[in-house]
DNA sequence: GTGAGGATCGTCT
DNA sequence: GACGATCCTCACA
């Protein structure tokens, strides 16, 4: 089971949104936190495909916040939302074409304890708890706007990087995207059944 | 167990 | 000046 992990290139990231998005379940997150190791799987992903997608920050055309979703693939996009959290994406397509896939829940795997800190719990407190939510996994992870916007994610000494250890993904469910008023009902959302 | 409402501020009009 | 890719708490059943 502990095949090597392997860095995901940036061509991984150089494809529609919703493969992309599709691609990165089950893979690793790994954020470099003061000298320690927070990691979680990919559990849940959403896909926001740019121009043609209402819902996208990048609908509205190329502004200060979602520049990056306009530059190169493999690039994080952390935005602050309702006054209050960050959201982790990470930027898709070739160069100039914007799109992104955000990060929804993962399941912890490396610094439970830090993360419990980090999210003001009690040391056994669950996964969902803990890193289930775009807002709650940014917390767990230490990631703030300020420190990993704009991050290169491919690269081999990044804070934040994405590895393929060569778990097997079983079922993928597409369901709705949530939280959000505009184009609701694509099917741009994707869950592993089973982590 | 479920649902309503409040917190709080950067970004764009 | 309004609103949002959210989360938490507190009623009420």
């Amino acid at each position: 089971m502990t095949t090597q992990r392997k860095l995901l290139p940036r061509s991984f990231y150089q494809r529609s949104p919703e493969m992309v998005a599709h691609h990165l379940l089950g893979k690793v997150l790994t954020h470099h936190y003061r000298g320690e190791e927070l990691s979680g799987r990919v559990i849940e992903v959403e896909a926001y495909l740019g121009l043609t997608d209402p819902a996208s920050h990048a609908f509205i055309g190329k502004t200060a916040r979602n520049a990056v979703l306009f530059g190169p693939p493999g690039i994080a996009y952390v935005y602050f939302i309702y006054g209050m959290h960050y959201c982790l994406n990470v930027s898709c397509l070739p160069d100039g074409e914007p799109g992104g896939v955000l990060f929804r829940a993962l399941f912890p795997l490396k610094g439970l304890s830090t993360m419990a800190r980090l999210r003001g719990l009690a040391e056994n407190a669950k996964p969902k708890q803990l890193t289930g939510g775009p807002g709650r996994l940014c917390e767990a992870m230490g990631i703030s706007r300020e420190a990993q916007n704009g991050i290169d994610v491919t690269r081999h000494h990044s804070a934040l990087q994405i590895f393929d250890d060569g778990y097997e993904v079983k079922t993928i469910t597409a369901t709705p995207r949530i939280g959000i008023s505009k184009a609701a009902e694509r099917p741009l959302r994707f869950l592993l059944t089973s982590p």
